[in-house]
RNA sequence: GGGCGCGUAGCUCAGUGGGAGAGCGCUCCCCUCACACGGGAGAGGUCGCUGGUUCGAGCCCAGCCGCGCCCACCA
């Protein structure tokens, strides 16, 4: 069956999404719709750059909210006319890529090191041309308007080249430097990691007394340590300077067990002197605090325990070549033998460990690559502190603020093969260190062999730049010209740091202005039990199966509905909204586009593919409405369009959601349609109008949340004239506001509902129609069609009043079911009458509260006082 | 240790000073010519606890109880 055919709307009852997007999808991209011209201003274009999925990453529901949000909004965006451009890309992906190609070869019995590094490095990206396309393909599913004609890659040649300015310049302006410094070494990985990769977890371990004799005396200072191991490294035991109980031992010295080294007695602040003895054992070669005091004392820095997760020759021939594991129940035997610990308990506290490969974090001593990050961070905190970088909610600004004011060097360089090998060259001939964008042939200063640094960069350090090297800087390119800065970053609050900090840092050292102007905070869609969604936990709900289920549209409007700024659980029954509305909206389409009277040449509705990808203006001419509910209907739409579109642009997409979805449902399909429906059989014109102008502008304002099921519908509308996608996104047209009309038809609604309340609490037959006369003002005519009731103007008794509504005997009707309604009614009308009284007769009230609120308290006690004195008898 | 947030109907969540809401679930009625993934009508909340401010508090303030998250070098 052909789209547009008439026999589709005929015969399908149900929307089947499945189909549906595929096919619309390719033709979106067939048209060229994403894939903008790189013209304007950023001022005037619109542009998102995407969070770049890892390479190996699958979509997670993370990805699919994400990309619900900035799909949302690139899409209303297009439609208003703007140029629109979604940068679509994957990052390399450092560790976790190298990981699983790591694994593959050990599942074919060899590994890297076997290989060596250029054919390690081939092999990745082998695995990367297979399978690194997956995510984005997968980007198409949810219906994500991205450019796929400018798909990028944080390792493809422009992209390296951008990186190694970057650099070069934070180099040459002496930024980066390389210095033995106390890192995170991640012994699953074996390389350093930055502190953003470290996570703290709660650990049981046993804490150790350990006694070290003072020299020249019989006293001995206890310290306490849970890595009795790493105390072959000690330089110094600290007390705090205002520890009285030491004051006569500072600068006397102890002698380490074991080892027999003098270690000074130092005193500094870092000691509390309230945990354990007040005596701390300083190991500035395996502990970052000790570290730090050691770096303050001029303390000498050994190293024990290797890259190699075993003890170095400096742990002394007893210990050499064992594991930490090995050598922990060495050295604690040791001592236990010369009876030197005193105290052994159980001691649970916080250890770092890596995000990456969930190995216990080892700080080492090691000679690593930093950058300085103070100058960068100057300008960035200011552009957020100014607003030229919104961050909403707005919670997040100071966040981040206070996280910048701390900022420390970060270390960028990693010990892996997969990535941005480090632009450094070294001359073992001369000792000369190159810095270079280009490899360079020779030494330039003695024209010896060069030697490339061996490690590589922090994957977050290309992902820093992304929004502009996307864009082709550092060169001029046109699309810089065009799309930088972009609009609008959606993030989630664990990589504000990582990402996002560093992003605006960049951007404002580099291209020289912000990266984008709002950040947007989403908030964590957790599993449906509460926990996180984590594949390692069997928590996570897949998206894709939720698009095969349900469609994409389903799950996009269920992950927006249930989008929020505090965590939430992922939600069926959001999903299932999401589909019910989609089905909704076919079916009202089909009874609308069935039965409307149109006498517009419909020759173009089979046409969509001829269309050029241009914007297109609607076939529609706006109607002018008549009679009240027409009005009602056309008003209460354009106050849905602003209220939505405000709600869009505010990033409150749960609200914008839930108010498309109730305005179309309620007032729409529940009201307006079953109002007009003897007028739509009838064929009459001026209801078609309204109904096709309707349907159209609500099409139109759901196709960003939605893009499948309003485009599919709109290639039946006699009004097309191309695709949706490039179809004006409706303004709210204040001229059709009717504060009138929308009280009539209200009240019209308000007294259906009470007719209908009545007659199931007397427990009247669904089907009959019941007698009845209005007193004074005769209701609307669907009053009585949509209630089932009669109106007449003499007949039977009245056995009860339901507001301006007299219901008459009828054989039908219960009469004790009906006395007892009566009695119900006025008990409430009683206790409505109380209330207002009791408020009124508040002097203080009607002293203090605004004149209106007093004046609508009045007006109620009045109203209800009237009806009460009508039902009684 | 510091910071942020949450505790509202059986469930998941809205609701930032003037009479407690939505979706799902539940009960009753209806297969009425768009849709039973539907229509109609209902039941169901001392808004975590205790004080305070106010004519008026789910909403503002203080304290407490429970639960999350982020940051942090207490061995």
């Amino acid at each position: 069956m052909r789209v547009g055919d008439r026999r589709m709307l005929e015969d399908a009852t149900r929307y089947e999404p499945a189909e549906v997007e595929r096919r619309l999808f390719a033709e979106w991209i067939e048209a060229g719709y994403f894939h903008p011209e790189a013209e304007g201003t950023p001022e005037e274009n619109f542009s998102i750059a995407i969070p770049p999925p890892n390479v190996t990453g699958a979509l997670h529901m993370g990805h699919a909210l994400n990309g619900s949000m900035q799909d949302a909004l690139a899409r209303m965006s297009r439609m208003r006319g703007r140029n629109t451009l979604w940068i679509l890309g994957t990052d390399h992906a450092g560790i976790a890529t190298q990981a699983v190609v790591e694994k593959m070869l050990r599942a074919e019995g060899t590994s890297r090191q076997e290989l060596g590094r250029d054919a390690f490095v081939e092999r990745v990206w082998s695995w990367k041309e297979e399978y690194g396309a997956q995510i984005v393909e997968q980007y198409k599913r949810l219906g994500a308007s991205c450019d796929y004609e400018r798909e990028r890659f944080t390792l493809d040649e422009g992209y390296v080249k951008a990186v190694y300015r970057v650099f070069k310049q934070l180099f040459d302006k002496g930024y980066i430097y390389r210095d033995n410094y106390m890192v995170n070494w991640d012994p699953g990985t074996h390389s350093a990691i930055s502190d953003l990769e470290v996570e703290n977890r709660e650990v049981e371990d046993v804490l150790y007394s350990i006694d070290y004799p003072v020299e020249g005396s019989d006293r001995v200072l206890t310290v306490a340590t849970v890595r009795p191991e790493t105390m072959l490294a000690d330089t110094a035991v600290a007390v705090n300077p205002g520890d009285e109980r030491y004051t006569d031992l500072v600068g006397e010295h102890c002698v380490l067990p074991l080892v027999g080294r003098r270690l000074p007695i130092i005193a500094d602040d870092h000691v509390d002197p309230e945990f354990g003895t007040g005596a701390l054992k300083i190991t500035p070669g395996h502990d970052i605090n000790d570290f730090e005091i050691g770096r303050a004392n001029g303390l000498e820095e050994i190293g024990v325990i290797g890259p190699d997760w075993r003890m170095s020759e400096d742990a002394g021939e007893r210990f050499e070549g064992l594991t930490v594991a090995e050598a922990r129940e060495a050295v604690v035997a040791a001592l236990r033998e010369e009876g030197r610990i005193s105290a052994e308990e159980p001691y649970t506290h916080s250890v770092p460990f890596s995000h990456r490969s969930g190995e216990r974090i080892e700080p080492l001593i090691s000679l690593q690559w930093f950058c300085r990050m103070d100058e960068l961070a100057a300008p960035a905190i200011e552009a957020v502190e100014t607003d030229a970088v919104r961050i909403v909610p707005s919670q997040w600004k100071r966040v981040y603020l206070e996280w910048m004011g701390e900022i420390r060097p970060w270390c960028i360089s990693r010990q892996l093969w997969w990535g941005h090998r480090i632009p450094v060259w070294y001359c073992d001939a001369c000792g000369e260190t190159l810095v270079a964008e280009e490899t360079p042939e020779r030494c330039g200063a003695c024209g010896g062999e060069l030697r490339q640094e061996e490690d590589v960069l922090d994957t977050w350090f290309s992902s820093a730049i992304w929004p502009f090297a996307t864009l082709g800087w550092p060169d001029e390119t046109p699309e810089l010209r065009a799309f930088y800065p972009t609009s609008f970053l959606t993030t989630a609050r664990e990589i504000l740091f990582l990402w996002v900090a560093r992003m605006i840092m960049m951007g404002l050292e580099f291209p020289g202005d912000i990266p984008f102007r709002d950040v947007y905070v989403h908030s964590v869609i957790q599993a449906r039990d509460g926990r996180r969604m984590s594949k390692s936990l069997g928590t996570g709900v897949d998206p894709l199966e939720e698009i095969d289920r349900h469609g994409a549209d389903a799950l996009r409007f269920g992950l927006l509905a249930m989008s929020s700024t505090q965590d939430v659980r992922f939600s069926d029954a959001k999903v299932q909204q999401g589909a019910d509305l989609a089905n909704k909206l076919w079916n009202a389409s089909r009874l609308i586009l069935l039965n409307c009277k149109f006498n517009q040449d419909q020759s173009h509705i089979n046409s969509a593919q001829d269309q050029v990808p241009a914007r297109v203006e609607s076939g529609t001419t706006k109607p002018t409405p008549r009679t009240p509910e027409d009005r009602w209907i056309l008003s209460r739409l354009e106050r849905t369009i602003a209220s939505v579109t405000e709600k869009l642009e505010a990033y409150d997409f749960a609200h914008a959601a839930q108010e498309v979805y109730s305005f179309f449902w309620s007032e729409l399909c529940d009201w307006y349609l079953e109002i007009v429906k003897p007028r739509l059989y009838e064929g009459e014109e001026e209801v078609s109008a309204n109904l096709l102008w309707a349907l159209e502008r609500v099409l139109a304002l759901l196709h960003p949340m939605m893009p499948f099921v309003t485009e599919e519908i709109w290639a039946y509308h006699p009004a097309r004239r191309g695709h949706l996608t490039v179809h004006p996104f409706p303004e709210p047209d204040g001229s059709l506001i009717d504060a009138e009309a929308e009280a009539a038809v209200d009240a019209g609604i308000d007294l259906t509902r009470r007719l209908r309340a009545w007659r199931d609490l007397v427990e009247a037959p669904a089907a009959t129609v019941l007698p009845a006369r209005a007193e004074g003002v005769e209701p609307q005519e669907f009053v009585g069609r949509l209630a089932r009731f009669r109106f007449e103007d003499d007949g039977g008794e009245p056995v009860a009043a339901v507001g301006p509504v007299r219901v008459l005997a009828s054989a039908e009707i219960d009469a004790a079911a009906v006395r007892a309604r009566l009695e119900a009614r006025r008990e409430e009308l009683r206790s409505e009458v109380a209330r207002a009284e009791g408020k009124l007769g508040n002097e203080r009230f009607v002293a203090n509260a605004p004149a209106e609120v007093v004046a609508e308290e009045r007006d109620k006690l009045e109203r209800y006082s009237a009806e009460l004195e009508e039902l009684s008898e």
